[in-house]
DNA sequence: GTCTATATGTAGATAGAC
DNA sequence: GTCTATCTACATATAGAC
């Protein structure tokens, strides 16, 4: 890290990711990303030596801090607090900051993902999270519980329209809902109504 | 309906739907639908004008039956009941039978619906009924329980990855689960643990 | 580290023959 | 209704000067 181009790097990732999200990785051109900040395509290529590789390069962070928690919950006792206590990591860690535009990227461009090396390691992630949500319970309503439990997170971004909500208050909101769901899991439900 | 065209027309909407869902509307070409049809780029021309004209075709049907699904949602006394009922109707005609593909389809490339006017309409209405299912709760918990419970019906298709769970039994699963969610609108919820 | 200029490919779309 | 041939535009990516 002796160059002096940290910031470039670090201004191209931050548009990169602005466009990426609002109108998708695809339809985004890299003309676009330059024109934005007021340099040309090649000046892009020099940073990064593809398109794909800018996507990369913001994913690569949350992929480390997902495999860090994947890693310690494997490790925990497979109980209704263990469940909580994941949610409350995935929630914190993943979209904690302005990180969590990264989350929302990933979210809005799930087909794209699928062509990526670090999309599909995310994926992956994600389900293996959903999996460690589950157990040890094994029903096909628990999957859905624990998927949705995740999904209540990031569901706070778009389904709160108001704007003065901060994201703090979301993720609380989120993990609420989401701690609802997951309790159901590995106890007797009653038919209800 | 005279033209004896409506195979072709079908085939066309039923590739690209399939494509599109696959890999994403942006980056299937028409070449590759054209390809997989054994036709020519210029036989799509003739049965659409444009691109977006294929993926509008099949939502412009969705639409219907969701607009359908709101103005009656609209006439109902906001209540529990209703907000069952208004799921229940959501679950079994949006996503009833093959036609679900294409919810899948909406579902996966959000971001490219954002620029079509059908996209739009299917954004806008989705967001409508998520409005009336939280009616006449207006709390932020209550938007996400909503907005979730919508998603619950989604999620089902990749959330059970056992592929011998039929379409029938992922949409019971769902529905009971949003229903969970729906009940809790509109109801003093103790605080937990 | 950023530029100009350009290579190369492929996209969506159209004209007009059959 | 489907074809061949082609247009126009813009995409990603590279070479080499400054």
């Amino acid at each position: 890290m002796s160059e002096s181009t940290g910031d470039t790097r670090s201004r191209i990732q931050a548009v990169a990711l602005e466009l990426f999200s609002e109108e998708g990785y695809e339809k985004t051109s890299l003309r676009e990303i330059a024109e934005r900040l007021g340099v040309t395509k090649a000046a892009l290529y020099y940073h990064f030596k593809s398109k794909d590789e800018i996507a990369n390069s913001f994913i690569l962070d949350r992929i480390e801090i997902m495999d860090r928690l994947i890693e310690w919950a494997e490790a925990q006792p497979p109980s209704a607090g263990t469940r909580r206590a994941i949610l409350r990591r995935y929630a914190d860690e993943l979209f904690g900051g302005k990180r969590q535009l990264v989350m929302r990227f990933f979210e809005q461009n799930q087909t794209a993902m699928k062509n990526f090396s670090a999309g599909k390691e995310m994926r992956a992630g994600m389900m293996r999270l959903a999996d460690l949500l589950v157990r040890p319970e094994t029903s096909h309503e628990a999957q859905v519980r624990a998927a949705l439990s995740l999904f209540s997170v990031h569901s706070t971004w778009f389904a709160i329209r108001d704007p003065d909500v901060t994201d703090e208050e979301r993720r609380e909101i989120g993990v609420k809902i989401a701690y609802e769901l997951l309790d159901k899991i590995g106890v007797e439900v009653p038919a209800s109504a």
